[in-house]
DNA sequence: TATTGTTATACTCTATAACTATA
DNA sequence: TATAGTTATAGAGTATAACAATA
């Protein structure tokens, strides 16, 4: 800490950071918005069934680090929108398998390619080593490590 | 983009800028909140009154890229907790003249030190041309600069 | 007509407590 | 009792339109 700067909250890490990320966010929100009606959480449920096979909410929450409530109303806005299929368990029924229906896999396929094909507009310029380290920094960020 | 590369959410810059924005703010705005009864955007209007000296809201509005409606809310609220004063200026009398009272002063300079010390805590194992690579990223990611 | 600032409204996201049905 | 999932509610952030007062 230089004694004779001042502090710039322009340059403050908590302010640059919710400037990028709203700015990245609301580009791609956009897609899953107007493309498929989806919210944030729907899009992140669709994602976890397409990447890892179907799945109980619970296992939702846990990999998605998202509470159950939100869980619960996405898989209900995704049911209405006939993107996903829940299936109570014969042994244990307050568990409910979700699956992807064909359109929701269709859905799933769309937006991973709409996501890369961001991610790959908004990285062109930055190598591949600066990228993996501001990667690491970010999930240290987010893990709330300071080291 | 390797062809034969999985996307995966976890590594998607806009979720990454999500989780690490979230994690970094919650903390500082937990300082602002539990101290002062602050919300974020009434914590930046302090800041920039604190910063710049006495200024307009619609100044504030353009430095701290806020919507009138929300620097309006903000004046509001912070002038009820005689942190901020409020004066219609003579010669064009749409225009207020914001200012920190000396209780809003004190409290600027606390957030301020206590944004300091917070944001050496985050970044304290970050060499120092990293970092400066790092804030430049933000920007223009923030910015929605893709090169 | 244009500008500064306020009010009203709605939507998204976050968070928590209380509830159900099952076990 | 504990667990999976639902419903209700509130706070905070974002966005827009309509408005009053002034120029």
């Amino acid at each position: 800490m230089t004694e004779n700067r001042r502090f710039e909250l322009h340059s403050f890490l908590p302010y640059l950071l919710n400037q990028a990320a709203e700015t990245t966010s609301r580009a791609f929100a956009e897609t899953y918005r107007s493309k498929y009606g989806m919210l944030q959480t729907e899009w992140r449920v669709v994602y976890h069934l397409g990447r890892y096979g179907d799945l109980t909410a619970k296992e939702i929450c846990i990999r998605a680090r998202t509470h159950k409530t939100k869980v619960s109303r996405a898989v209900q806005a995704l049911s209405q929108k006939r993107y996903v299929t829940r299936q109570t368990w014969s042994e244990d029924r307050r568990h409910e398998h979700l699956s992807l229906t064909p359109q929701g896999r269709l859905v799933f396929e769309d937006l991973v390619r709409a996501a890369e094909a961001y991610e790959a507009e908004l990285l062109c310029s930055i190598p591949d080593e600066v990228l993996t380290e501001f990667r690491t920094l970010l999930v240290s960020l987010a893990d709330g490590k300071t080291t």
